[in-house]
DNA sequence: TTGCGTGCAAAGGTTTTGCATGGCA
DNA sequence: TGCCATGCAAAACCTTTGCACGCAA
């Protein structure tokens, strides 16, 4: 089991400030240790796995494993685009073009507290995500 | 690319037969691997990558891959079980044990056709899982 | 017989773990 | 100073690939 972040360290600012600047797309492992290693500093991939398992932990970074024979996906939840007006904002994600579409729908809402209600199950809205295809990637 | 299947073997059989006694179960290929193994029979690990990938072409079977640090998950797609023309099963993740909960829900298919119609964007099921608390985590 | 299917071994990737060292608070 | 974080190497996994042999049609 991961534990929660307590001290704040070069590697975990350098990976943070990646993330916030990649804020929206996917990045894997392999994207942060390119990035680090091209602005001539360092930071193991131990690091960054344990680093973005903290983060996940959190409720900083949202993972998402698109595919087993490929890396995992991390991003950075942008909590300004979530909190506007109260209500909260639901992703969803081309699997063509890899577009992230905000958005924001009462009926998502209503299906949170029926499977609440009716199936038991707590849905945290901002680790859920809906992929599929968007109208562009549709033709 | 994989390619569809031409000949019935006797390890396709086999596979085939114990995808079917586990209709509406998710199975990965280590499972398959220790049910054969169990009958006394065998097939090799890469046969049964194979052979599923054929059967994921043919469109006899979903493959779920769910969590990246695990294996991916394989079901028989049971058509005579499903005959409001809607083979899609749904999935809650419990963030805190981990639990995968495999749910049919008419709500949630509600919400599908919704979300295709007003936001113009086609979910895709099989990768869509929605994170969460379980009924037992929640206490 | 023909060509696909099988299975072993090995390779390729991703992620995790052990352990000694380094560094934040 | 007391822990936690880091990083290297190695291990643990899952999955794919190469190649020779087997088998269904």
């Amino acid at each position: 089991m991961n534990t929660k972040s307590k001290y704040n360290t070069k590697q975990r600012a350098e990976l943070m400030a990646y993330l916030m600047s990649m804020s929206g797309e996917h990045v894997t492992v392999n994207d942060v240790c390119m990035h680090i290693e091209e602005k001539g500093r360092s930071s193991g991939v131990t690091t960054v796995y344990r680093q973005l398992d903290k983060m996940v932990e959190e409720g900083l970074v949202n993972k998402y494993n698109l595919d087993s024979s490929s890396s995992a996906c991390y991003e950075f939840i942008d909590t300004e685009h979530h909190m506007d007006g109260n209500h909260s904002c639901y992703h969803c994600k081309c699997e063509k073009c890899g577009k992230l579409i905000h958005l924001h729908c009462g009926e998502i809402e209503e299906l949170i507290k029926h499977i609440e209600k009716s199936h038991d199950f707590m849905i945290n809205p901002m680790r859920t995500v809906f992929y599929g295809v968007c109208k562009e990637c549709k033709q």
